[in-house]
DNA sequence: TAAAGCTTTGCAACCGGTTGCAAAAAGTTA
DNA sequence: TAACTTTTTGCAACCGGTTGCAAAGCTTTA
């Protein structure tokens, strides 16, 4: 069916490695040779299989995209943005959608029998084993939205949640929030677990109040909803929360509004990722910005290098945020 | 580097074929070779290489999945979907992101040097032409989401994008409202063409008002909001819109609300899709479900059976759309 | 126990390419 | 024009598997 080298060499009447070098940049081939090949080429119609030269050259330019936040918008954006990335360097996606019914050593299994040349986890929510498990098969990963260490087995491309929890902490006090709360992810999250940290350290370091804290079940807006409708039930409302990010601010806010409540007039709050979403003028979420677009170029490029010059250490690339100011927040006095 | 088939035949002293046969289901091996290979096998560490099986067998299990779709938020549940499904039958999606840089005819040759086992062109958008090309290439392919035809040249599984409008049309009607809008996507879209055909028929034949009719650039919020601000500056405005999709409905919610006019009371609204997004609390949009999951579903048998008995002539299946009442229309009188 | 039938195994060719090596061709220099 | 370089080319082996075929091994039957 489909037409191969032989086919080629067949009818420009030459020998198969003529055509193979035709079609391998660097090699060795006449001006009248290759005029040879590529006409009878076009004739044919014929293009290489990327996948049998693979078994020589050991490269399959396929790069596994591993992760499991198919339910978090800002994960359309992530996607969009590394296909488009691996594309324009000539990489191909391979696509893994992690869940309980698919476990990640099955897909490391299936990625070494398809050869990938290199995995990005891409993923706030997976636990470091995940990619040390493809660095242990021999397969160079980079851990994108990871948890930063100073130490990483693995490389990790993510931000600074520690600062990420700063900042929402100066951000509150610059605008005379007194009684503060922390409205996280869920618990056992490295994410929420450092953002905290930080937050707690910059208001014991200004002076600020303690917070209340509360965790939400998941990165979701169902979950944001159901805790923030507990604590309006159980609690009397803090001031301003911090919540773990901004599909979680965005069903906190509907709970406080179905509540009664104004924002940013009795309630503030500030979300961290800065989604499309969250600048829709119905949302208007004021909110900490994740990088993301620095942050997956920089995975591509970690993973490009490590396909040229393997065995360098692993490093933790930490990217920093920044806040965008919009209206869950009220102005400084 | 890695674990071969030769090096599991040496360790167990037998032959590469009989290495092969083990691992190939259907082929001959007694009980005590097979225990033999399969001792070595796992002593080693091997795992067959898929791609160099392909080159014999000549099926790599790939799928290229193809969209333009990255920015309209319901596609991450689609690709969620797809991933899981494609998944759950061994087959595996090498995604691909059609933009401005990134052609479809590039993509073409790209999954042929691939030898992916077929193609599903998962899109609203993109032109019939794009998932013929595959089909001309020998390459099986289906187009989700695609336009309904008579006599399809690739087989298209999608919804009845004129019952849609006829929904559209009878909801209207039975809640009483006589100024009737019709906001769709981009008029080129078929979509949005087939939509608009529907649902003018439907108030024609039930003798009906004639809508005034206008179009949004793209499906977006941003191209919702904007279309919607026009009319209300320049019309007045009419008394229910059916829009070309949810998150267009999203942006002309959030202008018709800035506007200071309330909905349902003031103006109704009606959307298509039924993201999870739309029934969120504070979105709460009345809206006409595609039976996403079901779609996704038989596009998948769809190019499986292709993969195991070619040559079928092509079908357009066309699957029913549902009203989902929610907050954005008054209730019928 | 020999003949017949079935199962298991290894050989060797093949899938569609690449590449080291040596021979052939072309180009330089004297 | 002969001797020497350099470039171009084809041969053959290889990448990691599969598979048709025939020989070998094992059962069954007479």
């Amino acid at each position: 069916m489909a037409i191969t080298l032989n086919d080629v060499a067949q009818r420009a009447g030459v020998s198969r490695s003529a055509v193979s070098r035709t079609f391998t940049d660097g090699a060795s081939v006449s001006k009248v040779m290759r005029q040879k090949v590529e006409d009878a080429a076009i004739e044919l119609g014929y293009t290489p299989n990327f996948l049998a030269r693979s078994l020589t050259t050991r490269s399959t330019k396929l790069i596994g995209l591993v992760s499991d936040n198919f339910h978090n918008p800002i994960f359309l954006e992530v996607f969009d943005q590394f296909t488009r990335g691996l594309q324009d360097r000539g990489l191909r996606p391979l696509l893994v959608n992690l869940s309980e019914t698919y476990q990640a050593s099955s897909s490391l299994r299936m990625l070494q029998q398809y050869s990938v040349d290199g995995v990005i986890v891409a993923s706030s929510t997976l636990p470091p084993e995940v990619s040390e498990a493809f660095q242990r098969a021999g397969i160079p990963v980079v851990n994108s939205f990871g948890r930063f260490s100073l130490a990483p087995k693995v490389d990790v491309v993510g931000i600074d949640d520690e600062a990420c929890g700063q900042i929402a902490a100066e951000t509150l006090l610059v605008r005379g929030y007194k009684r503060l709360a922390f409205l996280g992810g869920p618990q056992a999250a490295t994410s929420t677990q450092s953002r905290l940290r930080g937050f707690l350290s910059e208001l014991q370091r200004a002076g600020g109040p303690t917070p209340d804290i509360t965790f939400a079940e998941a990165y979701s807006f169902e979950a944001g909803r159901a805790e923030m409708q507990r604590l309006l039930r159980e609690t009397t409302p803090a001031e301003a929360y911090f919540c773990g990010d901004d599909v979680l601010s965005i069903g906190a806010l509907s709970a406080i509004r179905d509540h009664g409540l104004r924002v940013p007039e009795d309630v503030g709050l500030i979300g961290v990722n800065d989604m499309q979403m969250s600048g829709w003028q119905n949302i208007n979420l004021t909110t900490i910005a994740q990088p993301f677009a620095e942050i997956i170029q920089t995975s591509i490029d970690v993973i490009v290098d490590m396909l040229q010059a393997p065995k360098q250490p692993a490093q933790a690339r930490r990217l920093p945020c920044r806040l965008v100011e919009r209206g869950t927040l009220r102005a400084r006095p």
